[in-house]
DNA sequence: TTGAAAGCGTTACCAA
DNA sequence: TTGGTAACGCTTTCAA
């Protein structure tokens, strides 16, 4: 049986608030003598009383516990570092503050979202690109803290959002492509991405990049059959000499469809990625890629659920609808290259 | 204001303990006609009830949540997908159940596990390759469902552990390199996994194959600096052609510190990694390692606890002896060949 | 300075 | 077939 509350403070020959107070420093009307409080505290350690979070946390109505959406359309990719180096940030921000992480089934596996407003969780956390607008909606009512990841600015409104710069970012593969001499370069995309917001937002800024070059883009969006590579590379290598493509995961897939085509990277195409982590130093040739900050947008995002959470409770909500950006980089490595004349 | 069901009980004009019933199928002694069901079921939707997970988990004594510590001294490597696939596993068994994960500081960081005890987690799963005799010894007195990842048989009785088969894992490696015609080897190690308990079993499993093989073993316990590896390379190029490494990730390093001190590999040195994920494949050269399914030490291991957690309340507790270990292979690539003559 | 009592939202037990 | 009552473990309010 685990000690509770009550009968520490009957051991002790005080009253259960007593304990509370001296334990939790709860309750400020209340004053107990220093004998007293020392008392209670080993009487405490003698019972090996531990507090109840789940009956503090009904009574308070807080329980620490951030809920936490990741899961990108199944499972977690074990070649891009994208995700260990997201939880990192995430458990960096959140652990530094004393708050749990939970990963929910209801909300990680896109069933009803119901879990947000059990009571489960001070704020949730959603780092998953796809949404929708009855969920931003459901959202929105359900008056609980909450942040978007992946979530371009302008797309949400009345929500915070923390984002990479993919106008920006598209702007620096289309510049560094153009001065090499490219003029007919792609975006790569697949069909699952393409639905994101992020994949539309980047998509959007390629098109726009493109046209402020002078050029015109066009897009791939590929669904991942190795056939079907194959035959956009027989109908379209004339018009293409270099593909940018929406994440790294993709650039590495489209890195071994070449191989398996002989097509050379990067003499007949060069190839860009997008999140430039240790992946790239390991392709074959290294990949040219987008650099942006995960790490730091995570714990970004997740310091300002955590005020969010704190100012809840206050009278003024501080800033609902925060946006922030961030500047990405671009890591070149061998994967891109002047097209042959 | 988040309605409750009292609520919804007092505008259906029924007790409170009917909603309950209706709702959530509880209380046995309990019939409701079907009308008075579907009116009370129509009034909680139009109130837009939503059950309390913190009440009802505090009646009901459990959470439906499980505490997972896998943290490994710090941060997740961004270039092994050890961690990626390990909570493929997890979640894989956790979500389909309807178990939540939680991450909780007190776990992760290492401080007091007295989250353990507060009556936050149904149950603890241990994939954390750290733990002393005075955790453990608070693991059993805890009295709460646990098991342990990456804990050797018989390092740990009492307690369900799922790990590798490390010994035979080994005489894989060493048959390997012995095959090839390699006499020297050497076990490398950081010095922070030689202090695990899996570590200490992979480095006596090493010494145990070799002394099968009518050899002597060597272990090189490395902390990680460059300059370190200069110089054992400087003192014993003789006496080591090969070295069996405990992780893939430290393989990788030393992978670069050869190619920074010219060292031809495999030509002048064989290199065995330990896990072939993806990342081997990546490497250059391609990285030789031992396969385990980590997905399935996980999944299993999480259902194990599932059912230990689900078993808990029964008078028997189900076999908390449970010791399992899965059979390791060994993936072939370029970082092995025989030693130079 | 201390204690008693009333909740938080849910479920189990027992009477009717 | 129903409903009252007590309890889960903690904290706050109010009274002593």
């Amino acid at each position: 049986m685990k000690t509770t509350m009550r009968q520490v403070a009957e051991a002790a020959g005080v009253s259960a608030m007593a304990v509370s107070y001296v334990l939790h420093g709860t309750g400020k009307n209340v004053r107990v003598s220093a004998d007293t409080a020392s008392k209670i505290r080993r009487v405490a350690e003698e019972l090996n009383y531990r507090p109840n979070m789940l009956a503090r946390s009904l009574r308070n109505r807080q329980t620490n516990m951030v809920g936490v959406v990741f899961q990108h359309f199944g499972r977690l990719s074990e070649q891009n570092p994208y995700y260990p180096m997201l939880l990192n940030g995430i458990m960096n921000g959140l652990f530094a503050e004393g708050y749990t992480l939970a990963l929910c089934p209801q909300l990680m596996q896109g069933g009803s979202d119901e879990a947000i407003l059990d009571g489960r969780f001070d704020g949730i956390l959603w780092a998953r690109p796809d949404f929708n607008e009855a969920s931003i909606e459901r959202f929105k009512t359900a008056k609980i803290p909450l942040v978007l990841l992946h979530a371009p600015p302008g797309s949400i409104q009345g929500l915070p959002t923390f984002c990479a710069d993919n106008e920006g970012a598209l702007r620096l593969v289309v510049d560094h492509l153009r001065d090499l001499g490219h003029h007919k370069i792609v975006f790569a995309i697949t069909e699952v991405d393409a639905q994101t917001a992020e994949g539309k937002d980047r998509t959007e800024a390629f098109h726009n990049a493109m046209r402020d070059s002078g050029l015109t883009g066009r897009v791939f969006v590929w669904n991942q059959q190795p056939q079907e590579f194959a035959m956009y590379w027989a109908a379209n290598r004339n018009q293409v000499t270099a593909m940018a493509c929406f994440s790294d995961t993709l650039a590495g897939n489209i890195l071994a469809a070449c191989r398996s085509l002989s097509i050379r990277v990067p003499e007949d195409l060069s190839v860009v990625g997008f999140d430039s982590s240790t992946f790239c130093d390991r392709t074959a040739p290294p990949l040219t890629s987008v650099s942006q900050p995960v790490e730091k947008i995570a714990y970004e995002a997740v310091m300002q659920l955590i005020s969010l959470i704190r100012s809840s409770n206050d009278a003024a909500p501080a800033m609902p609808n925060l946006s922030v950006t961030y500047e990405c980089g671009l890591d070149v490595r061998a994967s891109t290259a002047p097209p042959r004349a």
